[in-house]
DNA sequence: CTACATTGTTGTCCATGACAACATTCACGA
DNA sequence: TCGTGAATGTTGTCATGGACAACAATGTAG
C-alpha cells in the first residue's frame, strides 16, 4: 500500500519526465501526466519544481551532466594521443546529440529562463573536456597555437550544427557519418601547425 | 466599422505570429491571443490554421523564404570574387540567425510535424545558394574539388552552430565575430586547394 | 513529545486548443 | 440577375493543463 510520501518522487518524476521528453518531445510534457505515472496527485511535483519550466531545466542539467560523462567515457577509451581522441569525442557527441533530440534542444534552445546559471555551468563542463583536448594537440605542436576557447568552440557548433541538421530531417541520417568525417577532416587541416 | 469578412486573416495572423515569436518565444504563443489581435473570433485563425502547429510551420517556412533572400541580397552585394562572397553570405547568415532567436530554433528544431516537406523545400533554397558558392569556389581553383554538397553542409552546420551557441548564452555574444571569422579562416585552409 | 518543516492532497480558477453547429459573405455559372 | 455552394467568421462547448491556496499527513530536531 502506498505510503503518503512517496520517498523519491523528485527522482522518480525527472526519471519519467526523460521518457516523455524522448518519445514525445517536451511540448507534451505535462506536469499532471508525470505525476498520474508516478501515482500522487497532480500538485504533488509542484514541492519539487516551483513549475513546468523548473522541471526542464532540470532535465537540461541533467542532459549535461550526462554529455560530460560520455564524453569524458570516450575520451578515456581512446587512449593518450591526440587524433584518436578527437575523432572519439566528436562521435560520441554526434551520437549524444542524435540519439535523443528533445533532449538536445532543451540543453541548448533558448528556453532557458533568466536564472539559468546552473546550466551555463553544467554546460561549461563539457566545454572544458573540448579545450582541454585542444591545448593537447597544441602542447602536442599538432594544431597551431592560439586561442583555444575559440578552436575549442568553433569545433563544438559544428557538431552541434550538424546534429541539428540530421535532427531537423535537413540532413539525411545515413550521412552523418560522412560529414562528421569531413569536418573532423576540415578542423585538422584547417587547424594544423603551419 | 469592421465588416464580417477580414479580407486577409491569414497574412494579418501571420504578421502578428512573427511578433509575438520574436517577443515571447513560440511557446507562449497563442491562437486566440493572435486572434483577439487581429480583432477576430478565438476560432477564427483555424479557416487559416488547421492547428497550431500548421502556424508554427508556415512562420518556419516563411523564415526560410526570408533567410533565402537575406543570403542572396548579401550574395548580390559582395561581387564577383569568392573570398568576399563567403564572408558576406556567413555574415549574413549570423546575423540573421542572432536577431531572432525563437524563429530560429522554430526553423531547424525539429518541431515539425511528419508532413514537413514544404518546410525541407524551403529549406533546400539557401542550401542551394551554399552549395553553388563552394562549387564557385572550386571552379576557381580555391578550393580542392570534392562532394561540393557534404563541405556545404559542414559550413552551413558550424555557422548554424554557432548561432545556436551564442543564442543560448553559452557563447558571449561579444565573441561572435570573432569566432565567426576563425570559423570562415578554418573552413578556408581546411577545404584550400593542395 | 511537541513544534515546525517537508511533502502530498483536494479543490479551484483560468487560459488554451480543438471541435461542432450555425451565420454571413463571396463568386461563379445558369 | 439570381441563387447556390464554397469560403470565411462566430458562438458555444469540452477537455487538458498549469498555477495557486488551504489543508492533511508525515518526518525531524530540540
Amino acid at each position: 500500500m502506498p505510503a503518503y510520501h512517496h520517498g523519491n518522487l523528485r527522482t522518480t518524476l525527472l526519471a519519467a519526465a526523460e521518457r516523455s521528453l524522448r518519445r514525445h518531445g517536451a511540448d507534451q510534457l505535462s506536469l499532471r501526466e508525470l505525476a498520474r505515472e508516478a501515482g500522487v496527485s497532480h500538485a504533488a511535483p509542484r514541492r519539487h519544481f516551483p513549475d513546468r519550466q523548473a522541471l526542464l531545466d532540470a532535465l537540461a542539467e541533467a542532459g549535461f551532466a550526462r554529455l560530460d560523462a560520455e564524453l569524458r567515457a570516450a575520451l578515456d577509451a581512446a587512449g593518450e594521443e591526440f587524433a584518436p581522441r578527437l575523432h572519439a569525442v566528436t562521435a560520441a557527441y554526434l551520437r549524444f546529440a542524435t540519439e535523443d533530440t528533445a533532449l538536445l534542444e532543451l540543453m541548448f534552445t533558448g528556453k532557458h529562463r533568466d536564472g539559468a546559471e546552473r546550466l551555463v555551468a553544467a554546460a561549461a563542463a563539457p566545454f572544458g573536456l573540448l579545450d582541454a583536448l585542444i591545448r593537447q594537440g597544441q602542447a602536442e605542436g599538432i594544431l597551431e597555437p592560439g586561442d583555444s576557447q575559440r578552436a575549442g568552440i568553433v569545433l563544438f557548433a559544428t557538431m552541434q550544427g550538424i546534429a541539428t541538421l540530421v535532427n531537423g530531417n535537413l540532413v539525411a541520417p545515413e550521412l552523418l557519418d560522412g560529414i562528421a568525417e569531413t569536418a573532423v577532416d576540415q578542423f585538422m587541416r584547417g587547424s594544423r601547425r603551419r
